[in-house]
Order: structure tokens, then C-alpha cells, then sequence
DNA sequence: TTGAAAGCGCTACCAA
DNA sequence: TTGGTAGCGCTTTCAA
């Protein structure tokens, strides 16, 4: 279907392509009368100015790109949300590129940004990635960019943060004004920068006060939680936690809940949308409402759809599919 | 900086851009050595094709959109995953789009795809939308859409959905075979489908036991959850629950915990990446790495850096910010 | 096997 | 206040 332009319109009204295009975006020079008459007609004929156009020639895509290690589901939405908020107010979109804690999917995610001409680049780094040297090329090509959450030291852009050894020690404040004796200092994967901070910091604060005893786990996913909690938590004189993040603390979670429901032999049965039910454990039955399955069906049957597009044999169909 | 054009090659190699632009796409009507001259040449110089005309030239985009009612922690990082596993593959990108469950802020949405010229769009509706008038716009532009999850009767695309009927069925059965005599039903927003239909089918599976007691509950909210919770958990002899879905199950879990705590003096002090906290309670104390305020500080800065670019005071800075 | 040239739709410069 | 027009970088048809 071939969609209005700029060009139709001037045809139809007999004037120059300019003073539509001028017109349109209410240019001081064009005269009201002009004016009235040009956005009439393009109410009338549903013109919507092309942006493929607009774009090749202003060179801005007003698209960034959004490249994070993993999807997960305590870190993405919120970010997210924050990053939507103050680009769609600024016309900016942006893609989400994950890099599935690959360096060279990082690598490959950069090369696309650039292709696609993106304005501008948000990135937090995955854990195989010890240098900011792939970003240079960024710095070459003047693609502005800022690296958040995990980064590598002597970062070549700028870069946004937690304070993490702040934050571990507040923590570590909070248990002790408890009057807390008995710690269990629940941490993610030993290797990482941001479980060594932490852990660093929480623990001499908790060493400053020599009568409580510190306990603590690394553990890889929130299953090794579980895993290694079912055992601790026998030790019935623990008396404060600390997890050092949302996932080690649902694995925590996972344990109270199942010792609290164990004792009791009260069932739980759900209705899950896929992403509860790797961080729980056993005690609870799912019936599965997969958003991955979902999201792969509604993508291939896209797909399926803009293929066919081209073709003669279009199918417009209203078929629903059910999980 | 400008970057190297098909025309620049051209120039350099004294052959002509259709001959550069077809030996890098190994036109079969090139001659290798021609290929492999321009090849070579491409490469050294970084030739990097120009996006934004060639989609203006070949009028597709390679960009999906995806419009979601809100951005959960439930769904959206599986939906996420499920949907760049396979657009990805394709060379294809999408934006995402948030409603904030608010039909105008959809119907807008729907208009920056169209302006955008998307190549389809997944989208999954408002509670506010109650048909797909609205979607008419996109078979007039000849644009592919798929629906998913939340769609409204006799929509105009495909769509795909989960099976409430079956799955609740499946759950009634699952609590029956423990011998569950009192069961608690938490659902979710009574006026909507998709909590009618789990309710209906759910409660005529248990129906069909005469013996069972069954209790239900909605809450809007996984706080409503809890706080109804609170008090109907003093009941003791409930002994079978049903969560309709996740945020549900995270209500029930909260207050779960909270119980089991409360008994104990124990105390739980966590870092959160500031998703978590909303569904739990005050029994944990947190301190919140925001990713929703990372999101938002970090999408600034980059909007500072764009904006800059365009100015003579580019600010060339590797500044970090700890939140 | 290669080249010339038109043209995608828009913006912006220069001229009137 | 308006019009003419070049040109963004690429693909593709037609001609050589």
C-alpha cells in the first residue's frame, strides 16, 4: 500500500514540496492560510511523515540501544521502567540486547548498535569482560555511551553504579542493632567484583563487634541457596540474615517457606507465568503459563506473517493459539 | 566523523557503486577478483553499510514493536527471552513499549510504531481495551501484529494465550489428589477475564468434591494478598492454596514468611536491586540498589551526551556515579 | 561482467 | 512568504 507523501500533497494543492514540508512543522515563515490548508489535507489523506526518510537525512535514529548480560527478573524491569521514563518522554526507543554473559555476544550486540546507527548506547558489561577495550570504537565513531551496573575499572566512558560497600555496610548496622549474635551472610557467585565488595565490607563491619559470629555461603544460583540453607537452617540458633541480593534472597525464601510449610502439611498450588518457579523450590506445584513459550510463539507466528507479507498468499487470519 | 560510503570505495577502486554495492553482497554477476578487490578495501577502510538508507530504500526496518500493558517482574523477563531468541536469529530488533495499563497511552503507541515503520507488532492490551477498533489501522497499513496473553473477544488478529480453563482444572485436581480439605483460592482483580475465567474453572472442579471447603479471596494487589492473608493464616486448618498467578503467590509467600519469622525473632536484612521489595513485607529490611533510579540516571546522562555531541562542548568524560 | 542513472521521501539552502 | 533543487547512501533497472 503505498502511503501519502510529502510530494502527493504538493501535487494536490499545487504547491512546492518545501512549503508543505514547512508547513507541517509550523515554520514561522508560511503564512497561516498556507498552513490550515496544507495540515487539512494531510489529516484528510492520513499522511504520516516516513521516518526511514526523515532519519537518512537528519543521520539520528532517536533509537538507543539497551545491551544487558542477562534478562533476569529482579534487575530488568526496573530498569526498564527507569530507562523508558526518561526516553519516551524525549522521542528516543531502544532495543534490548542480551548478551547471555557472553563476551563475544557483547562484542557481536556493539557491532549491530553501530550498524543500526543507533544515537547512543547504554551498556552493563557481562562478567567474561575484563576490559573496556571493545568500547573504543565507540570514542571513534562518536557514539555516546554510558556503561551502568557492571563495569570494569578504569572504564573509558562514563558510569553509573551501586555503591555497594556502602550499602553491605548498613546492612551489616542493621543486623547488629538487632542485637543479632548468630549470622548467615547469604552470597552469589564468589568470582564476581560485586559479591567481593560487598562481602568486604560486611563483614568488617560485623568482625568490629567481636561477640557475633559471621557464617557465610557463596553460592552460585538461588538453587545452591536452597541447597545449602535446607542443611543450615537445622542450626536453629542462627538468628539474622543478610543476602546480598534479590536472587540470593528468594533462595533464602525458598527454604523458610518450605521448612514453615513442611511442618504444617498445608499444600500450595499455582498458576505460574514461568519466572517464580526457578527460584522455588519442590514444596510448591506449578501449572506452567510459560512467558518464554509465549513470547517464542507470538515471534515466530510475527515472522511467519511479514514473510508472507511479500508474498501473494497472505494470510490474515484471527486464529488464537492456546498454551 | 563521516563514515566510509559505498561511493567512497567506488571512487577509490575507479569502479562504479553498483559494482562495489553488488560485489559485497556476492552478486553472482561480479567477478571474484572484483569481489575480493572490493572486499579487501571495505575492510580496511571500516565500511560499514548506512542503515538508515538502505531500510529507506528497501522500506523495511528489521524493527518489531512490542507493547506490553506494564512491565512486571513476572512477565516480562520471560516474554523478553522468549521473543529476542527468536526475532534475534532473524537479524530482526524490538522496542518495547509500555501502556502503564492506560488505553491512550496504548492507541499512542500504536502511532509511534506505525510512524516508526515497524515491520509488526507483538501486543498485548490494557484491562481499558475492550476491542481491536483500534488495531483496524494497522490491516489498512498492511502491518503484521500478533496479540499475546491479554487480548479482547473476536480481535482481528491472531493471538495467542494461555489455557485458564485447562490449567486451573489442572491445579483444582492437583490440590484434590493431596486430600486438601479447606482450600484457600487467592485470585487476583475480580473484574478481570482472565480472573473470572481461572475462578470459573477452578471452582467448578472443586465443586464437584462436596467435602471441600473452598474460600476465596481477590486482591488487586499482592499487598491486599498479605493483608487478607494476615489474618485469614490464624485459621489453621486451611490446608490447600491456590495462587492464580505469581504476583498472587508472591503475596501468599510474604505472609507465609512473615509467620514463620515472627515465630522465631529472626531477622532477615537484605540488598535489593529494588524489585523484590514491593511484593514482601516489613518483616525484611532492605537496603535498595534501585534499578529503576540506575535506569532513569543513567538514560540522563546518556541524553546529556547526545545532546552535547551537537555542540562544541562535548563533554569527554569516564565520571562515576555511585547510587 | 560492469556502468549509468533514476529514485526512495525528506530537509535545507539559496533564490526569488 | 514561497519555490526550486541538490543531495543524503543505497539498490536496481536498463543499457552497454
Amino acid at each position: 500500500m503505498r502511503r501519502t507523501t510529502l510530494k502527493d500533497l504538493a501535487e494536490m494543492l499545487q504547491i512546492s514540496t518545501s512549503t508543505v514540508s514547512r508547513a507541517l512543522k509550523n515554520h514561522p515563515d508560511i503564512s497561516n492560510a498556507v498552513k490550515t490548508k496544507v495540515k487539512e489535507a494531510a489529516e484528510t489523506f492520513n499522511y504520516v511523515p516516513n521516518d526511514f526518510a526523515v532519519n537518512f537525512r537528519k543521520k539520528s535514529s532517536k533509537v538507543i540501544g539497551l545491551i544487558v548480560p542477562e534478562i533476569t527478573m529482579f534487575f530488568i524491569p526496573s530498569i526498564i521502567n527507569g530507562i523508558s521514563s526518561v526516553l519516551n518522554k524525549e522521542g528516543y526507543h531502544f532495543f534490548i540486547l542480551s548478551s547471555n554473559d557472553s563476551f563475544d555476544t557483547e562484542k557481536e550486540h556493539l557491532e549491530t548498535c553501530i550498524n543500526s546507527r543507533v544515537d547512543g548506547i547504554l551498556i552493563s558489561l557481562t562478567n567474561e569482560t575484563k576490559d573496556s577495550e571493545h568500547l573504543k570504537k565507540l570514542k571513534e565513531m562518536e557514539i555516546p555511551a554510558i556503561i551502568f551496573d557492571k563495569t570494569v575499572p578504569k572504564s573509558i566512558f562514563e558510569s553509573v553504579i551501586f555503591d555497594n560497600v556502602k550499602n553491605a555496610e548498613l546492612c551489616a548496622d542493621k543486623l547488629i542493632n538487632h542485637g543479632c549474635k548468630n549470622i548467615l551472610g547469604i552470597f552469589g557467585d564468589e568470582n564476581l567484583e560485586i559479591t567481593q565488595s560487598r562481602l568486604v565490607s560486611f563483614e568488617t563491619r560485623i568482625k568490629q563487634f567481636p561477640g557475633i559470629i559471621l557464617n557465610i555461603i557463596y553460592c552460585q544460583s538461588a538453587d545452591l541457596v536452597k541447597e545449602k540453607l535446607d542443611i543450615l537452617l537445622n542450626d536453629d540458633s542462627i538468628d539474622g540474615f543478610f543476602a546480598m541480593s534479590d536472587e540470593t534472597l528468594m533462595g533464602l525464601h525458598s527454604s523458610l517457606i518450605k521448612r514453615s510449610l513442611n511442618n504444617t502439611n498445608k499444600k500450595v498450588v499455582s498458576i505460574s507465568e514461568g519466572t517464580l518457579p526457578k527460584y522455588l523450590d519442590e514444596t510448591y506445584e506449578y501449572q506452567i503459563n510459560d512467558g518464554y513459550e509465549m513470547g517464542t510463539i507470538a515471534a515466530k507466528k510475527l515472522m511467519d506473517n511479514i514473510k508472507t507479507l511479500y508474498t501473494d498468499n497472505f494470510i490474515d487470519s484471527n486464529k488464537c493459539y492456546y498454551l
